[in-house]
DNA sequence: AGAATGATCCTCT
DNA sequence: GAGGATCATTCTC
């Protein structure tokens, strides 16, 4: 298959582990316009990220590592850039990639990618949705990207999930809103997104 | 264009 | 037991 070895050469610039030991609000906006990569066994799938937010332990009412560690937090207490998969509403599974130095907890969700290779991998993976829709989403995202609990405290650095250190110019500029889906923490905006037809939600108005 | 709702199960209290 | 960093569908303007 010409096209995946293709992407193959393309995305194997992988994004440091340096790079996610910095201050996540930094790291969530460093990642706007890279690429997402997942080696599936049935091939390459990969996106461009367009939506991301950003959650910390410290003053960070919403984030999963505010009242202190537990079992399932427990990767994001860990050293930057490892994955942080959780399993939420009883069917759908979220992305996050760890950042920060290790025992800071921190962590970027990612809520959308702009399809780029593997489309119709994607496309059999979310049957019956629009391709606007294929990774719109932090719970689409996982289920196109066949991202599971399996990927919990998987390495970006080493294994077959990882963001290429490509960025693709910026041109769009970055939106900033309130988070999304959270009751506490609304206060802040800690939502970033390049704002298009592949954002989960678009700008209101 | 929003609001409401059911699905469905892991995790924490 | 209760609730959740969601989604798809079905309502009500």
């Amino acid at each position: 298959m010409k096209n995946v070895s293709q992407a193959r050469d393309r995305l194997t610039d992988r994004t440091p582990r340096e790079f996610f030991a910095r201050d996540v609000l930094s790291v969530s906006k460093g990642l706007l316009g890279r690429t997402l990569v997942h080696e599936l066994d049935e091939g390459v799938v990969a996106g461009r990220i367009v939506e991301v937010e950003a959650y910390h332990a410290l003053g960070d009412q919403a984030s999963h590592a505010a009242r202190g560690q537990t079992a399932r937090n427990s990767v994001m207490f860990g050293p930057p850039g490892y994955a942080y998969v959780y399993f939420t509403y009883g069917m759908h599974h979220c992305l996050n990639l760890v950042a920060e130095p290790s025992g800071v907890a921190a962590a970027v969700l990612i809520r959308a990618v702009e399809p780029l290779e593997g489309l119709d991998l994607m496309r059999s993976r979310r049957a019956g949705a629009t391709d606007r829709l294929l990774a719109s989403g932090p719970g689409r995202l996982a289920q196109a990207f066949g991202i599971t609990l399996a990927h919990n405290g998987a390495d970006l650095v080493e294994g077959r999930l990882w963001i290429d250190a490509q960025r693709q110019k910026v041109q769009e500029e970055i939106s900033v809103s309130p988070r999304i889906g959270i009751s506490a923490g609304v206060e802040l905006a800690w939502r970033f997104y390049i704002d298009g037809p592949w954002v989960s939600r678009r700008r209101s108005g």
